[in-house]
Formats: structure tokens, sequence, C-alpha cells
DNA sequence: AATATTCTTGAATGCATATTCAAGAAAGGA
DNA sequence: TCCTTTCTTGAATATGCATTCAAGAATATT
């Protein structure tokens, strides 16, 4: 018995990067194979095909965002202040210019949505789930009487989802403090004051 | 002296429709010819190449949006109700669940933006334009005294597009009125009082 | 009607690509 | 140490692609 000698981690973030920078049909097995580090015959033994690597960085993804989030989240300060560093977050991502900044998911579900179904599929589960998510701080919110009673969390946490894909949209085209943060900081007032 | 025969706008709406379908990558030279009735041969006498297709069916779908917004706003009416509309229409083509009714510009900025700077530049330059546009309308509602004399219409103008950015994002794993409407409804309050 | 000009046609070209596979290398067990 | 198993390597394959081009067809001009 032998084991494979690479990495799985690290190969799946490297994928990741180059997906990201490139989209899924513009990246080559040529472009992977370097970014890797990895031989096509390993890829194909690992992963079988050039869909199943993207389907497996594409996961690796969920899994750090999943732990970036958790990280933002997990501690008994104010809800809304947690969401105004997560905004934070997103509106320093923007200003970096940089692809591999960008959201992979949203980017896929673009590119490929109404072509692939399985990819639609795996892409629209994490982003229920991160609303659902979303949704729960809103209900932290409301426990800690931070904003009305009466709001629906779940619609607030919809709003402020549409809010960052707009944020992230913004930023391909103007990557500006002086651009984002106006909108980041008017998009959390209008969803306290609801 | 002989004319061409094919009538220039039907061939770009059907590249148009073709490129918003596959994304530009995944659009073949073969499914162009199909969409469009063309010969290879033909598209490349009056086109160049398929980059240059493509460039000619961005510039017409450019051109149809103007359109639409002229008459959309080209009226007597409060220019909030105007806006009230032009959402309504964002919800409906979102509904639609038609690939076609997306935003090109969007879509080829996401895909192709980090790669073709020629692309980037003209996409930039409409949706640029298309901000401005906005911001006009906000400086009417002022006139019209139904904002605050202090909003800045840029500002309220770059929060709209934000909007519309994230709901035609939402409508891709959402297409469903009851998620998009009321988050209109609230963008629109949002931007009215502020 | 004859000629020149321009457009159309679609098969041929060459290149890039995803994938396969058989030989070689490394690791573990006897 | 030797043998078996598993992994690695990268050249070979086959397919799909954008693009070209030369012959044919249509139109305008003389």
């Amino acid at each position: 018995m032998r084991h494979a000698e690479f990495d799985k981690e690290k190969v799946l973030r490297a994928a990741m990067c180059t997906f990201m920078l490139n989209g899924y049909a513009k990246t080559s097995m040529q472009d992977l194979t370097k970014a890797t580090g990895l031989h096509p015959g390993s890829i194909y033994c690992a992963f079988d095909n050039k869909k199943g690597l993207f389907i497996a960085a594409i996961e690796q993804y969920q899994q750090d965002r999943n732990e970036q989030f958790q990280q933002l989240f997990t501690n008994e300060r104010s809800a809304i202040d947690n969401l105004g560093d997560y905004l934070g977050l997103i509106v320093k991502e923007g200003l970096s210019c940089d692809a591999t900044q960008s959201c992979l998911l949203t980017k896929s579900l673009s590119e490929m949505g109404d072509q692939d179904e399985q990819i639609k599929q795996i892409t629209c589960n994490f982003l229920k789930s991160w609303h659902q998510a979303l949704a729960q701080v809103f209900d932290k919110a409301k426990q800690q009487q931070l904003i009305s009673q009466h709001s629906d969390s779940e619609f607030l946490a919809q709003y402020l989802v549409m809010g960052i894909y707009g944020l992230r949209t913004i930023a391909n085209t103007q990557p500006y403090l002086e651009v984002l943060l106006p909108l980041a900081d008017k998009l959390l007032r209008d969803l306290v004051n609801d």
C-alpha cells in the first residue's frame, strides 16, 4: 500500500483560485496542472475529470467560507456589530481588485447555472444555507432587542443577501472604499430601521 | 455593387441571445451560425471574428436597453412612480427564468472582465452611463419634491444599481414574485426615505 | 449583354483541448 | 531482499474549435 503524495487542501485551493480567475470554461487542464503541480493522470485518478475537480474545489470553498462565517459570528457581541464587521470584510474583499476574492459560487452559478443542473444544485444549496445562517443572526438581533420584534428575519436576511450581491458586482467596476463603504453603511441602516 | 443580404439587427439579436444563454466561451461558431443563419465566412466578413460579433451584439444590447429606458422615463409622471415601474419590469424579467432576460453586460463583465480589457471598458462605460441616467431621475424626483432636497442623487442611483444587481442575482436562484417583489418594494422605500 | 465587383458558401486547415494508458517509480509486506 | 500493490508520469489520442479561402452566385455598371 502506498499513499497519495499531494496535499488535497492545497491542490483544491490552487484549483479554486484558477477557476475564480478564469471561469470554468476558460480554465484548461494545462492551467490546472500548472496551478496544482499535479500531472493529468493524477488529477483524473483523484477527481475523475475536470468537472470533478471543479466540484471538489467548490466544496472546499464552501467549507472555507463556512469556517470564516462561524468564526466571525460566534461570540457574545451585538449581532448588529457582527453584521457591520461582516459587511466591512466584504467591502475589503471588493477593494482588493483580485478576482480571487470574489464569490466562486455566484460566479459559477452565473456561468453554468443554465447548462449544468448539478452545479446549479450544489451552489444553490449552499447559498440557501448562507441565507438561513444570516436569518439566525437577525433572530439573535431580535433577542438582543436591537431590531423591532415585528421584523421578519428571513426577509431581512434576503435583503442583506441582495445587498451583498450588489456590492460585489459594483466592486467589479468600482473597487473604491469611498463607493463601497457608504453603500454598506446605508444597507446596514436600512436593515436595522425597518 | 451588391448589398449584404442579412438583416443586421436580427443577426445581432440572435447572437445576443446565444451569448446570454451560454456565455462567451461556451458559445461555439457552430452555435452562432445556427442561431444567426449566417455561414462562417459571412460572419468573418461582417464582424472580423467571434469577438467582433460579440462586441457588436453587446452594442446592440446597449442600444435596445437605452431605448427601453428612455421610453419608460420620458413622461410627465412622478419620478418615483417611474422608478417603481422600472423595478417592476426588472422583477418581471427575473421571474421569466429565461437566461435571455438577464443582463448581458454584467454577465460578460463577470466572465471576461479580468481577461479582456476591451470588453471591460465597453461594458463599464455603459454601466456608468446607466448610473448617470438614474442619477438624473433622482434629480427630477428632487425637483418634484418627492425626496429630500439634501439627498445625494448620485449616491441614491448607486444604491439603486446595487439593489438591481442584487435582485437579478437572487432571481437566478429564486425567480419567484413573492421573493422579488417585497425586496424591490423595500428597496424603493429605502431610497425615498433617506 | 458583358464585365466587374461584391457577397455567399462550406469544406479544409491547423491548433488547442480533455482524456487515456502503458511504462516507470515508490512504498509496504513477506 | 524481493515481490506485490499503488501511485506517478507525460506522451499519445481523438475530438472540437476558430478561422481561412477559393470557387460559385448574385448584383450593379457599362
